[in-house]
RNA sequence: GGCCCUGUCGUCUAGUGGCCUAGGACGGUGCCCUCUCACGGCAUAAACCCGGGUUCGAAUCCCGGCAGGGUCACCA
């Protein structure tokens, strides 16, 4: 059976770089075994969930190239793929565990369980309104044995066996994971309001969808439990589950959207890492083959598998993001890096740039020398400019007397150089030596400096060409004179 | 605090009882290449959390500590 895997997230602010990475793995476990992917849109926490970010999070897979086959846009055979559109489901589900006597209707507000929550705190010591939750308070509804029908706001709570022992799942990267039955309480399915909560929504859903492997962050690995118990009370298979481990940030504290700008998948985007880089980096961060770092996406593809993830949490290392991105930039096609440095182009002022020959020669001579697409474009600008500012220590250094008449030398080989490329262009310097006695740095410095100002280019025959003929000359007759 | 997961160079990791004198990558250091800056190449320092077992033999298996992370909502 091919697999039909999932990304289920909740549109609460921009693309989580641990969700791209959670959407990532599922996305190559589906198209490795030829299976289906599914974006499905968890937006019942109606406080948090915006339109704004149901957007942002499309546009950063989309951006990441990561499509989905069933979801927002395209549809599926399943619809709808988004929660608070199919409300009707839920409380029809909950109404069978209902009579089925897997769950009950509990009448006690959300301020009564609060109250009962903090009085079992302080009677444990704890104070701290945010401690509250750690003081492993278990509700126990007076609800829980009525089966009685009132007027007023309810919530459905699962009603948990009482059962011995422990039970438990096999992970598909963590191996046997298991828990007390006690430890598991009467969790609520559906609020008052009607509208599931994650432990319920992501089962009926998950089932709806059919879906066979639950592939997600491990900070899921404690609601898995009740989860399975959801689905032994309706009597459905659950999915085989895999927990992927956390990213945690430099300073080893958890990924989080607050205190970490990298989490935000746009913001490396903006900051001219190229997708593919970015994908590279974060798939290393957690998932392993042998000695090998640079994947393609076929390779990645063609290798991804979950048993290959790692156990433990990795720490976001921007260093080894960049020497990725490094190796990308000089990797990929020159077409595609060039599309994508156009933009960053634009910004940086050069609004006459287009997707041609030059920009590409700009790409072959730059992406060696950049670590990001902003810096590249940075680097570019002064090559679309006419004329330039000669730095004034460069000039002093190297536009002497001497320097000048090896220009001057220089500048008669060009105007001879009938087609103005590197190949006929490089040999001026090695021409100008030979003839002349003269140290190859004597020779390249001072048209280096006449023509880009300062004292570091690319190779002499690269950076005229850059320039242009017309351009070029201008900028070494502007330093004779 | 209860429960769950994890623990190899600074970081990401390879390693599944002998192949380990523990390998690779990023970062560091040194050298080479060289018209500048880069790219690249070569070399080098750097780790099996601690303690007990099991075994002829343990980074690898077991137990106990310790440490880190996660989770304990009418959030997801």
């Amino acid at each position: 059976m091919k697999p039909r895997v999932r990304f289920a997230p909740s549109p609460t602010g921009y693309l989580h770089i641990g969700g791209a990475r959670t959407a990532l793995f599922n996305w190559l476990y589906a198209r490795r075994h030829g299976g289906t992917f599914i974006l499905r849109i968890e937006d019942t926490d109606q406080e948090r969930s915006t339109p704004e970010s149901v957007q942002a999070i499309l546009d950063g897979l989309k951006w990441l190239e990561i499509d989905w086959d069933e979801g927002p846009g395209v549809g599926g055979p399943f619809p709808p793929y988004t929660q608070m559109e199919k409300l009707g489901r839920y409380t029809q589900v909950a109404q069978q565990l209902i009579d089925t006597g897997w769950a009950y209707r509990d009448y006690t507000t959300e301020e009564e369980v609060a109250a009962a929550r903090r009085a079992f705190a302080q009677s444990k010591g704890i104070t701290d309104e945010k401690e509250l939750r750690s003081a492993g308070f278990k509700f126990t509804s007076p609800w829980r044995d009525k089966r009685d029908v009132k007027d007023g706001p309810f919530v459905v709570r699962f009603k948990m066996p009482a059962r011995e022992g422990t039970f438990g799942f096999e992970d598909m990267v963590l191996g046997r994971i298991t828990k007390p039955f006690e430890d598991l309480d009467d969790f609520v399915l559906l609020r008052s309001d009607g509208v599931p909560l994650y432990n319920f929504g992501c089962v009926v859903d998950d089932h709806d969808m059919q879906v066979t492997h639950v592939g997600r962050g491990q900070e899921h690995i404690n609601s898995t439990f009740p989860q399975l118990m959801v689905y032994e009370a309706l009597g459905w298979a659950p999915p085989q589950f895999a927990h992927f481990p956390l990213i945690l940030g430099p300073d080893r504290e958890k990924l989080s959207k607050r205190k970490h700008p990298e989490a935000d998948v746009m913001r490396h985007k903006q900051n001219g890492v190229l997708p593919h880089a970015l994908s590279n980096f974060v798939m290393r961060l957690g998932w392993s083959h042998g000695n090998d770092e640079l994947f393609t996406r076929q390779q990645l593809i063609e290798l991804f598998d979950f048993k290959d993830v790692g156990h433990s949490s990795g720490v976001w290392n921007p260093d080894k993001l960049s020497a990725t991105n490094e190796h990308w930039l000089k990797q990929s096609p020159v077409d595609d890096v060039a599309a994508r440095l156009l933009p960053f182009l634009h910004s940086a002022g050069v609004v006459s740039a287009s997707l041609d020959d030059k920009l590409k020669k700009g790409v072959v001579c730059f992406r060696e020398r950049s670590k990001t697409l902003v810096e590249m474009a940075e680097k570019l600008v002064p090559y679309y400019a006419h004329g330039v500012t000669l730095d004034p220590a460069a000039a002093a250094k190297h536009l002497t007397a001497d320097g000048k008449v090896m220009l001057g030398k220089a500048r008669e080989f060009l105007q001879g150089v009938s087609t103005w490329t590197q190949p006929n262009l490089e040999p001026v310097v090695d021409t100008l030596a030979s003839a002349t006695g003269a140290k190859k740095g004597a020779i390249a410095q001072p048209i280096r400096v006449a023509a880009t100002g300062g004292t570091v280019s690319p190779g002499i025959g690269d950076t005229l060409e850059l320039l242009g003929r017309e351009e070029a000359l201008y900028r070494i007759d502007l330093a004779l004179k």
